[in-house]
DNA sequence: TTTGCTAATGAAAATCATTTTCAATAAGTA
DNA sequence: TACTTATTGAAAATGATTTTCATTAGCAAA
């Protein structure tokens, strides 16, 4: 999934292109990380310096409506943006740099057959999230 | 885990038992869902009116502290919190009204493993939570 | 191209959640 | 009972996010 594709996928849903949007799209995309709407401000101001705070809330706002970013909850803060994985993926995060992972084939329908016919819950979603060090940060 | 039992650790770890903490407590306790600050103001302030949120948000802290509470994450926000599971439980969420059931037994090891193989990660931790409609909100 | 409509912008103000400050109060120990 | 000091609630401060608004610029149609 390129910066390209997303502008694309903006445009088509009857959103203008612009510098503004060109440079948050471009900064998010690019990080391996979640990034706070502060930090892809700071970041791409570098490249934007005219950028506005409120714009990259906007961009953000319409990106996650559109799932090609997703939220991050982490133990210390739940506002962080990274770009959406493709179909059915959960989330791995390093808790020394961040860097984040993404996997699939996690069956969980044994699991929650079980717990629905425990709890009576009709189960109808779940999160995964996976977290530990990566191949970088883990002691040798 | 009753509310007495809250108290009594919070005594324990040096912390005095006033009016204020012990209805926050209770509040906080006896709920089925997890509640926001705000929430356990607005429920605990018909028990005690001259409570204040500050008060609120300072025990909250303290039982988080010495893990007699939890924070949940949800779509919607994640400043709601529930009395902790004890040991290694996990969370199972009604879409509907709220109400929050324990579960445990999940195995995810075999999981992590592939994962960890596949990725170079070394994992340590995982997120799992569960969604769907309690009994009672069950179409039928 | 140029034009015209209006979505998008950034600054500033407003709002909302949370934290800090502070003087008064009350818990718990001696 | 008296004393020490943790705890309280009000108010102010902070920080994150949203709203407002006048100006700008994307882009579709001419
Ligand atoms: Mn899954
Ligand atoms: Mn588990
Ligand atoms: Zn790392
Ligand atoms: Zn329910």
């Amino acid at each position: 999934m390129s910066a390209e594709i997303w502008l694309t996928q903006l445009h088509e849903n009857g959103y203008r292109l612009t510098d503004a949007r060109r440079i948050v799209v471009e900064t998010v995309e690019k990080s391996a990380r979640a990034l706070t709407p502060i930090e892809v401000y700071d970041i791409a101001r570098k490249k934007y310096r005219a950028l506005g705070l409120v714009t990259v809330y906007r961009t953000l706002e319409k990106l996650e409506e559109l799932h090609l970013i997703q939220r991050v909850h982490q133990p210390l803060g739940c506002q962080a943006f990274i770009s959406a994985g493709e179909g059915h993926q959960h989330l791995l995060l390093c808790q020394n740099c961040g860097q984040v992972a993404f996997f699939e084939g996690d069956d969980l329908d044994v699991l929650t057959k079980s717990i629905a016919k425990k709890t009576g819950y009709q189960i109808s979603e779940h999160w995964l999230q996976l977290f530990g060090l990566c191949a970088d940060c883990r002691p040798i």
